[in-house]
RNA sequence: GGCCCCGUCGUCUAGAGGCCUAGGACACAGGCCUUUCACGCCUGCAACACGGGUUCGAAUCCCGUCGGGGUCACCA
C-alpha cells in the first residue's frame, strides 16, 4: 500500500515550493490508489499553531489537494500533530540509548563550538570528540555534579558507507564518517525534527518519503535512526526544489524585492497588486506575495491552472503535452519522469495556463466568481440584483478573454457600475483635448440621440453613417468616444460598451466629456 | 571549506548511441488582422558548460575541469 505524507510546519502561509512538493506526494498516492497524509511538524512551535496552520490547510484545499488522514479529519494513526506525539519520541530515544545507538552528552554548546572551530582552523572535517559522552551511570553522576545538562546524541558509525536508492536521484552514497553525532533530544527533554520525523513515518506506515532535495543530506542520519530502531526503510524520492525566477537559488518568500527586478515577475506581481488595492486587501510583502499561494486565490487565479503549471515544474508527461487535468495528472504522474535539476518558477508561464483555463469557463460561472470582487470593491451592493447579474454577464461577454483572472473584472466593469467616472489623464489629453475633438464628439452625440434602437448593430451602423457623412475615418473619433464614456483608453469593443451603458448614460457622459474638454 | 546533488534555447522541458541540420511550450522580436486592448494567424531569435576519451557514429556512455545549488543547528 502506497502511503505518502506532506509535513508542513505551521508557518502561517503556503509556499509555492511547498505546494509543488505536496502536489507530487498527493499525485503519487492517487496514482497508486494509496493514501496521502498530512502531518504537522510543530515540534518547535511556540506560536499559535491553529492560526498558523489554517492558511496552509485552506490553500491545499483550495487547490484540491485533499488528504485521507490529517490534523482536522483524524485517521487511524491520530494524532497528526507532532506536539501531541511526544511519548512516542521519548520511547524511541530510550530505545536508541538502550541499544547503544545514542548517548547522553554533557558538553556545553561552547565546548562543541570550540571543537568545531579548531577543526575548521586545522582544515579537517569536524567530528565530535565524544569527550563529554556518558558511558556509565558514574559518568552521568560526575557530569551532573559539575552542573552540566545532557542532550541525547546519535552515536553515528565512524566507518563504512550508506547507499540510498533514491527514486529520482538513483543511487547516492554517503560515508558514515562524515555524519555528525546529531542531537535528537534537547536538554529540556523535547525531541528534534529528524527523530520525530522518522518515528512518525514509521508509525504512519509511510511507504514513500517524497520531499524536497534539501533533505537529501539529512537522509543518512534518518536512515541510521530507522535502522537502529528496527524500522523498515521507506523508499526515498528527493524532488528538485523550485528555484527563483531566472536563477538556481531556492525560492524564498523573503526575497521578493530581488525577484521584482525580474520583468515577468514584476508584471505578475503588479497586476495582482492593482487588484488587491481595489479590494482594499493588505498588501505587505509578508502576506501578499506571488511566492505564497494566497496571492493567487486573492487575485482570482484558477486552481486548475496552478496545479497544471506546478505539475510541469520538474515533471513532464511526454515531449509535447502541456494541458493536463487533475484526473489526467492522477492517472499519469510518475516519479521516474521527475527531472533532477532544480527548476525556476516562471510566473508568466503560470499566467499562460491561467489564460487557457479561464477560457474554458462559461459566462454563468464567471458571473458567479467575479461578482464577489465587485461587491468587495463596492461597485455592486450586496445582495446583487438580477439586473446587476444580467449586466455583469453582458460585460463579461463583451470583455471576453481580456479577463485573465477573476479580479480583472474590476478594471473592465467599474465604469459600468459607477455613476461618475474619472478620466485617465493620458487618454483624456490625447483623445479629447485634441483640436476639434470636442466638436466632433458633440455632433456624434446629437446624431445618436435620435437613434431609434439602441443596440450593437444600430450603434455600429449609425457610427459608420456618421463618419461617412463627416468624411473621416473611424479612428478619428472612436477613441474620443471611448474615453468619454469609459474614462479609459482601452477596453471592450466600443459598441458593446455603448449598448451596455444604455442611451441616457452614454449621451450624458459624452456631453460631460465635451464640456470637460472645453473648459479644462 | 567538507560532503551531496545538478548542468539542453532567457524559462519549463523532450531526448535513454544513429529518427537531432536537437522537438514542443512560455517569454521575446517582427509582420498580418484590427476602433483601443486582448485574442487569433504567420515569421523569426534562441541551447546540448568546457576538455579529453570509448565508438564507424555521442546531447546521450566514461574521466577530468569549470559552473550552479543544497547541506553541514539543542530550526523544520
Amino acid at each position: 500500500m502506497v502511503r505518502t505524507r506532506f509535513a508542513p510546519s505551521p508557518t502561517g502561509y503556503l509556499h509555492i515550493g511547498g505546494v509543488r512538493t505536496a502536489l507530487f506526494c498527493w499525485l503519487f498516492a492517487r496514482r497508486h490508489g494509496g493514501q496521502f497524509i498530512l502531518r504537522i511538524d510543530d515540534t518547535d512551535a511556540e506560536r499559535n499553531v491553529e492560526s498558523a496552520l489554517a492558511p496552509i490547510l485552506h490553500g491545499l484545499r483550495w487547490l484540491g489537494i485533499d488528504w485521507d488522514e490529517g490534523p482536522d479529519i483524524g485517521g487511524r494513526c491520530a494524532p497528526y500533530y507532532q506536539s501531541q506525539r511526544l511519548a512516542g519520541y521519548q520511547a524511541a530515544v530510550e530505545k536508541l540509548l538502550a541499544g547503544g545507538f545514542a548517548y547522553r552528552d554533557y558538553a556545553t554548546t561552547e565546548e562543541i563550538a570550540a571543537e568545531r572551530e579548531a577543526a575548521q582552523r586545522e582544515k579537517r572535517p569536524f567530528l565530535y570528540s565524544r569527550q563529554w559522552m556518558a558511558e556509565s551511570a558514574a559518568d552521568d553522576a560526575r557530569f551532573t555534579a559539575e552542573g552540566r545538562k545532557a542532550v541525547v546524541r546519535l552515536k553515528m558509525p565512524r566507518a563504512g558507507s550508506l547507499a540510498i536508492d533514491d527514486l529520482v536521484r538513483g543511487r547516492v552514497e554517503f560515508e558514515w564518517a562524515r555524519e555528525q553525532d546529531h542531537v535528537v533530544q534537547r536538554a529540556d527533554g523535547t525531541c528534534l525534527y529528524h527523530l520525530a520525523s522518522v518515528v512518525d513515518d514509521f508509525d504512519f506506515e509511510i511507504s514513500h518519503v517524497i520531499r524536497a532535495e534539501e533533505h537529501l543530506s539529512n537522509t543518512p542520519r534518518q536512515v541510521f535512526i530507522a535502522q537502529s530502531l528496527d524500522y523498515p526503510l521507506p523508499i526515498y524520492a528527493h524532488l528538485p526544489f523550485v528555484a527563483e525566477p531566472g536563477s538556481k537559488n531556492k525560492l524564498s518568500k523573503r526575497k521578493l524585492s530581488t525577484y521584482l527586478k525580474n520583468r515577468d515577475f514584476a508584471q505578475v506581481y503588479e497586476h495582482g497588486l492593482a487588484i488587491a488595492e481595489r479590494l482594499g486587501l493588505a498588501t505587505s510583502l509578508d502576506t501578499f506575495n506571488p511566492v505564497i499561494v494566497e496571492f493567487y486565490e486573492a487575485v482570482g487565479y484558477l486552481p486548475a491552472a496552478i496545479v497544471n503549471y506546478l505539475a510541469l515544474v520538474g515533471w513532464s508527461l511526454d515531449e509535447r503535452t502541456e494541458f493536463l487535468s487533475r484526473e489526467e495528472l492522477m492517472q499519469h504522474f510518475s516519479l521516474d519522469r521527475v527531472v533532477k535539476a532544480s527548476a525556476s518558477f516562471d510566473p508568466k508561464k503560470l499566467w499562460a495556463f491561467q489564460d487557457h483555463y479561464m477560457r474554458q469557463l462559461g459566462t454563468a460561472e464567471k458571473v458567479d466568481r467575479m461578482l464577489p470582487y465587485l461587491v468587495r470593491a463596492k461597485l455592486i451592493a450586496e445582495p446583487a440584483s438580477a439586473a446587476d447579474r444580467e449586466k455583469l454577464a453582458r460585460i463579461i461577454d463583451a470583455a471576453g478573454d481580456r479577463l485573465k483572472v477573476f479580479g480583472d473584472i474590476l478594471a473592465y466593469a467599474d465604469f459600468f457600475f459607477q455613476d461618475e467616472i474619472t478620466y485617465e489623464a493620458d487618454a483624456f489629453e490625447k483623445r479629447l483635448r485634441k483640436p476639434g475633438a470636442g466638436e466632433l464628439l458633440d455632433k456624434y452625440r446629437s446624431e445618436l440621440a435620435t437613434l431609434a434602437t439602441w443596440d450593437v448593430a444600430s450603434l455600429e451602423q449609425a457610427t459608420q453613417a456618421f463618419i461617412e457623412a463627416q468624411g473621416i475615418k473611424i479612428g478619428d473619433i472612436i477613441h474620443a468616444i471611448r474615453v468619454a464614456i469609459t474614462g479609459k483608453g482601452v477596453g471592450p469593443g466600443l459598441y458593446d460598451c455603448l449598448a451596455i451603458l444604455g442611451r441616457d448614460t452614454s449621451l450624458a457622459r459624452m456631453r460631460r466629456a465635451v464640456e470637460s474638454a472645453a473648459t479644462q
